[in-house]
DNA sequence: TCATTAAATTGTT
DNA sequence: AACAATTTAATGA
């Protein structure tokens, strides 16, 4: 994907005048991460709003004894970090790349100049957010309610959540042993769940790559 | 293009 | 956690 791809992909550019819409391209600048690389710390002073152009980045941390918790996978077609530039605040979460990415990354002024002059950018962080706290809520819920396998669908589908991520894409680049730490299981038992998901023909599994097959038997597997 | 090798990922215990 | 098997990517003939 290019920048001018994603934008067009993007519904808050969509409604960006051609004015605004110049401005933002001329001031986002594009930066490759490689595989494994980080994209920000936790820490960081947040100077940008990041946009996904290609690949597969995670928010995550790493607790002091080294354990790590996903907190979500983010594919290509997203925008994420709002929530500490909106608050001025240092990055509370590391973003890595999962793979070899391309990212977006507006300015800061470039942000708050949109947040003051444009209505649809405003309506998209507010749906943004909206759904991004639906999805957390959603997943402690799972998390205390259902089964392991139930749990990896669920984790899986949340990186095709068609409000957060738009894409007509239905595969990810993604190992086994991450989704594990999206799920917040093993790599084993991932890979159980993900051998049970694929005989209900709701998963295709191949070396590195997962295909989703039914999104909502995915959503609703175990409920 | 094919063979070899290293690295990554998967499958199993 | 450990280990074997499999797949991929890179290298060079």
């Amino acid at each position: 994907m290019s920048l001018e791809t994603l934008l067009q992909r993007s519904v808050w550019a969509q409604g960006l005048t051609p004015a605004q819409r110049e401005r933002v391209v001329a001031e986002i600048q594009v930066r490759p991460v490689e595989s494994g690389g980080y994209v920000c710390r936790k820490g960081d002073p947040s100077h940008a709003w990041f946009g996904v152009i290609d690949g597969l980045v995670k928010i995550a941390t790493a607790s002091a004894s080294g354990k790590s918790v996903t907190f979500t996978g983010v594919p290509a077609g997203a925008w994420f970090g709002e929530g500490s530039v909106l608050k001025r605040e240092n990055r509370k979460y590391d973003v890595m790349a999962l793979r070899d990415s391309v990212l977006a990354h507006m300015p800061i002024a470039t942000f708050d100049w949109l947040l003051d002059t444009s209505i649809p950018f405003n309506r998209f962080l507010t749906l943004q957010l909206n759904e991004r706290l639906g999805q957390f809520i959603a997943a402690v819920e799972h998390e205390r309610l259902l089964d392991t396998d139930a749990r990896v669908a669920r984790s899986l589908s949340s990186m095709f959540n068609p409000t957060l991520y738009p894409s007509d894409d239905t595969t990810v680049q993604i190992s086994q042993e991450e989704l594990s730490y999206l799920a917040g299981v093993s790599r084993q038992r991932v890979n159980l769940a993900l051998k049970v998901l694929e005989q209900a023909k709701l998963v295709k599994v191949d070396y590195g790559v997962l295909t989703i097959l039914d999104l909502e038997g995915l959503r609703e597997f175990g409920m």
